[in-house]
DNA sequence: AGCGTTACCGGTAACGTTCTCGGTAATTTT
DNA sequence: AAAATTACCGAGAACGTTACCGGTAACGCT
């Protein structure tokens, strides 16, 4: 019943060869008869081998492990980008530990810290809701450990990192268009926090499709909500109160739209006969609402496979650097991905 | 800027102690005097010391990483489960590594073996929908690894392996109870695959409920869905070319009845007037839906807590065999934990 | 023929901890 | 006062891999 573990140590001694031979074989260096090569393999396969990551990881100071960090486990947007991100790393190795900050930005440092001490090679993060500053994505990169943010990132940071989002700024014109073109006049929209990106660009989206369509934007109609659920009603309330209520509304993402559609649905307001609703988001669950929300969908799949994609080619570039004996200079990269128009029943 | 990381070496000469004694304060072991772990502690904070994870889980053969298994990441129920989970393991120090097993078999099996290879020291799963057999389970058990199964669990398993479920027979049953109180009479239920126990016990206890209250089940009112999405439709057009079409529906959980609730309003039949709808879950989302599901709460967190306490539980049951030399024996337990209603308008 | 390559392979020192064993001094027990 | 216990600490061997440096043989080139 003894059950030791097979390790490399036991391959080479029956194979009469040298550790290191066999690690280069399990690992797949060059440097290697495809004959003995083959012959590792095969002998560990019978005995059911399996390589410590654990002491790989020691002697490579590298762990394979990519953090991932996002802001709620149950929003469906952030499954789908996970579902990217991993479509891109797991062939090349890579296991995800997922945290989640719960929209907070306290326990956002705690995640990185938790990261950093697992040793991770690499981190893709999108921020909380409430994140003012980077501080601690600074922190990770005086670790050198790569560093992406995707979708939820900071307006004006001044760290060189690479970024991937979608095109708010669009998302929040066509949402608008998409309702002009439908006919609505007064047009609302509930942002998020200030220092929010995303919600800063998809207003300014939402006022300039207001503005060449000739409708002005009226500071009634642009009300914040703090989060994605208790503060919605209370946003809702500012545009109910309205003498002239807006026909339309234009909701940051989709969680927001549904609480929206529910909230209006219980005033007994017809959607979309006397106001519709807009998400930006692009949640499959949409679908299911009654009525079916519009919404513009965001690539998420796509998002977290270009963010992981880059933040493979950052720790190359990283490596490169030092094997080069060269500095590492970190970049801010910004890319942004097409968005497009999913037109359902809400509008 | 050369900036190598500080390990237990440097504190034991800064501080003109041993290696040993370092890390007997880092690791918090007994043994030690006060002052000393003070000073080592104090010392390490300073220069900013982190353990290695890596290195302290070689040399003590483990890693401090727990693996979760879960059929699907954008699943509500699952994102609470697993803020329990992390609720109890978090202050024990350990990290979750979370995979999704895309509700298929297959899948599944390389779960396991990618939480195998990273040496895991316990893994919780909750069954895909299409899992028929758990040998995979048996292999994480040879090689030692404690695993904990929650909330789908195989009907007939003679795996010693410690379960953790809501009372499901239960839950179907003041299900379909609630809809009897309420006045209908053909009630109808989707259930999903048969090798399911969740389904299986759901559907006694929906067959209970109409037996005892003298409605009898007719075989036409049971229709199976094999997936949470695309063949719900075909479950429910089974239903609706029945010559007496039921006037309330019971779906095996929740996002099934918000598909339901979907499909029966595009038909234009009115819920619950016409059809009342129950789903078995407790999702947040039922509250967002117009009109609002009924549904049976899960205690989905608290599920996630006990699961993974009865895996430490279980973990360090193992230790101590070993310590004293004796064989260990996994056990088969089954906790079963209660359940609510949670009425809303869909009934 | 002599020399530089190339293709392989081996030895050995890391990597940063923990663990086991043993030892010393101080403290308690008898 | 001797013996036993306790409290604390150190030395050094693991843990299982990879990295680095060298070495040998075979091959091709001038």
């Amino acid at each position: 019943m003894k059950k030791r573990k097979p390790t490399i140590k036991d391959i080479a001694r029956r194979l009469d060869i040298s550790v290191s031979t066999v690690s280069r074989a399990i690992r797949g260096a060059e440097d290697i008869n495809p004959m003995t090569k083959k012959k590792v393999l095969d002998l560990a396969e019978k005995i059911g081998y399996k390589k410590s990551v654990l002491a790989a990881g020691l002697a490579s100071k590298k762990s394979y492990l990519i953090g991932v960090i996002i802001p709620e486990l149950t929003v469906p947007f952030f499954g789908r980008v996970i579902l990217g991100i991993e479509q891109f790393l797991k062939p090349l190795g890579y296991d995800l530990i997922i945290v989640h900050s719960d929209e907070q930005e306290q326990k956002e440092k705690e995640c990185i810290d938790i990261l950093l001490d697992r040793q991770v090679d690499g981190i893709l993060i999108s921020l909380s809701f409430n994140t003012k500053s980077d501080l601690h994505l600074k922190k990770a990169m005086e670790e050198e450990v790569p560093i992406v943010v995707f979708d939820r990132i900071l307006p004006k940071s001044e760290l060189p990192i690479p970024r991937v989002i979608v095109d708010d700024f669009e998302a929040g014109y066509q949402a608008t268009n998409h309702l002009i073109n439908k006919g609505y006049k007064r047009i609302a929209f509930i942002s998020g926090p200030e220092d929010l990106y995303i919600s800063q660009q998809r207003l300014k989206g939402y006022r300039t499709a207001m503005e060449r369509n000739g409708f002005g934007t009226s500071a009634d109609l642009i009300v914040p909500t703090l989060d994605l659920r208790r503060s919605v009603g209370q946003a809702l309330d500012k545009l109910m109160v309205l003498k002239e209520k807006p026909d339309a509304i234009v909701a940051l993402n989709d969680p927001i739209a549904f609480r929206v559609m529910r909230l209006l649905q219980k005033r007994g307001i017809e959607i979309p006969e006397k106001i519709a609703v807009m998400g930006i988001s692009g949640d499959d669950m949409g679908e299911l609402f009654n009525p079916s929300l519009t919404t513009i969908n965001q690539p998420a799949q796509e998002m977290g496979f270009v963010a992981a994609n880059l933040l493979i080619d950052r720790m190359n570039a990283m490596k490169d650097a030092k094997n080069q004996g060269k500095v590492f200079i970190p970049m801010a990269i910004l890319k942004k991905l097409p968005i497009s128009l999913i037109e359902r029943e809400s509008t």
